[in-house]
DNA sequence: TTGTAACGCTACAGACTGTCGCATATCCGA
DNA sequence: TCGGATATGCGACAGTCTGTAGCGTTACAA
């Protein structure tokens, strides 16, 4: 169900960060929110490419294209994680929990307010599997 | 204290792979355990970039370069998370693991026995800060 | 001193990316 | 209906990263 999505550049990054965060947009749009000012023809390749990798597909409003992310941030984000874990750790979250523990960029206390925080997450979306 | 290391492709993570799992390596080890047949030279130049990149480092032996992970896999990987939770969430690692729990990647029970198995793990080594 | 083993340097082709210019197609108003 | 403004896709090009090697150089041992 899901094949790994390539990956993609600093540029192409930056514009699914404003697809994800600004709702469907237009090339146009995109423009003028990114933090570089380029050319339209250079965002329309980015968004072309971002369209063929899969992370975002389009609707056509009268002449102008529309797009909307293809999945949601957190789905990719987890994506990504999971092939970072099956990368360097044969699979094993846990292992890098705690190398993120060991690293301080997480400690423990906050990695079991984030277990609650996501059992609540998952409760109030509505347990619609399981 | 970390700067963001280089990302890796294919083939020197796999070379990793081996430095990480059959300690320190010198290049003709190396080659022999990978899975493709490759020259000498190749292994070599994959050991220097992995080098300049600041995967590893080495010593000589006699006149053999011994090759040692520069640090812990656990601790790269959590890094290599670390930066992809930066990308796509603002930093929100919550919303990331919300994501994978949401993707079927780690459930929520699994996830609360993470949390224990890091606490414990962080204690058996001793807690060395704090 | 000469062969051998280990090393670094340089190279090269094939992706992937960031950036565009340009030809083309479409819609709206004069 | 015709021309300009718009939107689009395609093709291109340079720079960087990676996988893969060939080669010349150096050090050690017989």
């Amino acid at each position: 169900m899901d094949d790994r999505l390539p990956e993609l550049g600093d540029l192409e990054r930056e514009v699914m960060q404003l697809v994800w965060a600004d709702g469907p947009v237009t090339a146009e749009i995109v423009r003028e929110r990114l933090s570089r000012r380029l050319k339209e023809s250079t965002v329309r390749t980015v968004l072309r490419r971002l369209e063929e990798k899969g992370y975002v597909h389009h609707t056509v409003d009268g002449r102008t294209y529309v797009y909307h992310a293809a999945e949601p941030r957190a789905r990719v984000a987890a994506r990504a994680v999971q092939r970072i874990v099956d990368w360097f750790c044969n699979g094993s979250i846990e292992e890098v929990l705690v190398g993120m523990v060991d690293n301080k960029m997480l400690d423990q206390q906050q990695l079991r307010i984030l277990a609650d925080q996501v059992a609540k997450a998952k409760k109030a979306r509505g347990v619609k599997k399981e």
